[in-house]
DNA sequence: CTATTATTAGAGTATATACTCTAGGTAGTC
DNA sequence: GACTACCTAGAGTATATACTCTAATAATAG
C-alpha cells in the first residue's frame, strides 16, 4: 500500500481510538514507522489529513443513502439505510466527536460539511415521503417532515457521544458496534406514532432487534446507581 | 469579588466563547490582569476550574428540573422547564462541545455527568408522566416513555452544536440565545403525535412561537445552497 | 506592634506540538 | 549510465502549554 494510502488510515485508526485531539502527527508518523517529515511530504499539515478523511466518510455515506426512485421502498431499505448509516458513524466515530473544533480550523470542511448534512437531511425527508408513499407511515405534511428528519438526524449523529458519555469509564474499547445500533431503536422510537396500521406490527418487531440489553456488571457497579434509567 | 470566582466567572465566560480547547489557563490570567502563579494558588489545575464550573451547572439545572409533586402540571410549567434549560445550555455551553475530552481527562467528572444524565432523564421521564396525568398528552407505556425522554435530552443536548455547525461562518457572535430556542420548535416536535385533542392547539401554537426563521441574506449566501433544507 | 496566614507577581521550566530543512536514497526511462 | 521525479530519514525549531517556585505584599489576629 502507498504510504499516503497507509498515513490515511492510520490516522483514523489512531482518532477513533484516541480522538482527534489526543492524536498528533509525530504519533502517526511514530505508529506507522516513518518519519515525521515523510508524513509531511505526503500531508500539508493535520488539517488536510482530516479533511481527506472526510471526503471519504462523505463519499460513503452519500453511497449508502442513494435512494432510488424508480421503485417503492420497503422495510428491508428502511433497516439497511439505518444499519449503514450507523456503520459508516462507528468507522469514523473521531469526526463527530471533535466536530466543532475541526470545522473551527477548517473553513473547507466546515463549507462542505454544512452540504453534506443539508444532503442527509434531504435523504432522511425523502425516505419519509417514500415511507408513506410505499404505506408504511402516515404522510405527513412537508413542515412536519422536515422537522421529523432533523430530530432523526439529531438522534443519529449524537447517540455515539451519548454511550460514550453514559459509559463508566472511559475506555473506548468498552463500546462495541451492537451497543451503538441501539441508536436504530431510538429512531425507530420516533416513528413509532406514524406508523400505519398494516406495518406497525412488523416495525414494531424490527424495532425490538435493537433494544438496549441490560449493560453487564463491571459497568454498573462501578456507577454506584444500578443499571442506567435509560436502559430499561 | 473574590479573586477565585472571578477566576471561575472569566474562565467560562472565555471557554463559551472560544472553546475550552482554545482557553489555556495562561490566557484566562492574562485576560483578568493576574499572574499564573495567582490562577494556580486558588485552582490546582485547569480542570478542577472546569468541575467546579461544572457544579454550578449541575446546580442550576437541577433547581430548574425540580418537579413540583404536590400538584398538576400545566402547559406554563412545560414552557419554564424548557426555556430554562435552554438557558442554562446557553449559560454553559462550552461543556457539552467538548464533552468527551473533558469527561476522559477528568474521571469525578465523568462520574457525576453520568449522574447528572440519569437525573435529568429521569425529571424528563416525569415530566411526561405528569403531563399524561394533567391530559395533556395521552398516557404512554414506561418503555415508550423511557425511549422518548432519551430521545429528547438528545435533542436538546446536541441542538446547539447543530446550529454552529450548520452555520455558515465560525464566528460564535452570529449565534444568539433565539436561535438557540428554536431547539425547543425541535422538542415540541417529538410531543406532537402524543399531544391530547383538548390541548393539541394549545401547544400547536406554542410551538410556533419557536419556529424557526429564515437565515438572513449573508448566512445563506455564504452557503451558496439556498436556505437550509431544514428551515422550512 | 508582631506574628501568622492568605494572596499575589513574575520569572522560569519541562514537555509537547506542528512543522521545516537538508541530504540522501529509489525507480523508472532513455 | 545518467537523468529525473518521487520518496524517505531524521535532526531540528519556533511556539505554546500546563504548571512551579520564590519572594514579596496585604490582611488579620493576638
Amino acid at each position: 500500500m502507498k504510504t499516503r494510502d497507509k498515513i490515511l488510515l492510520s490516522s483514523l485508526d489512531l482518532f477513533n481510538e484516541r480522538g482527534e485531539r489526543n492524536v498528533t502527527t509525530n504519533h502517526i508518523a511514530a505508529h506507522l514507522a516513518i518519519s515525521p517529515g515523510n508524513l509531511y511530504y505526503h500531508f500539508r499539515n493535520k488539517s488536510d489529513i482530516i479533511y481527506e478523511i472526510f471526503l471519504e466518510y462523505e463519499k460513503l455515506v452519500d453511497f449508502y443513502l442513494d435512494i432510488p426512485e424508480n421503485r417503492p421502498i420497503t422495510l428491508d431499505d428502511l433497516t439497511f439505510y439505518l444499519e449503514s448509516v450507523f456503520d459508516g458513524l462507528w468507522s469514523y466515530r473521531f469526526f463527530h466527536r471533535d466536530l466543532e473544533y475541526l470545522l473551527d480550523s477548517d473553513q473547507r470542511l466546515r463549507q462542505d460539511y454544512r452540504e453534506f448534512t443539508n444532503r442527509c437531511l434531504a435523504a432522511i425527508s425523502r425516505i419519509f415521503e417514500k415511507l408513506a408513499e410505499a404505506g408504511i407511515i402516515e404522510p405527513q405534511p412537508e413542515e412536519l417532515r422536515s422537522a421529523m428528519s432533523l430530530n432523526v438526524w439529531l438522534v443519529i449523529t449524537n447517540w455515539m457521544a451519548f454511550l460514550k458519555t453514559a459509559h463508566a469509564s472511559e475506555a473506548s474499547a468498552s463500546l462495541t458496534l451492537t451497543e451503538l445500533k441501539q441508536g436504530i431503536y431510538q429512531v425507530l422510537t420516533l416513528e413509532i406514532p406514524y406508523l400505519t396500521a398494516d406495518y406497525r406490527e412488523q416495525v414494531m418487531t424490527l424495532r425490538e432487534k435493537y433494544r438496549p440489553r441490560l449493560p453487564d456488571a463491571a459497568d454498573a457497579s462501578v456507577s454506584g446507581q444500578g443499571e442506567p434509567i435509560w436502559n430499561h
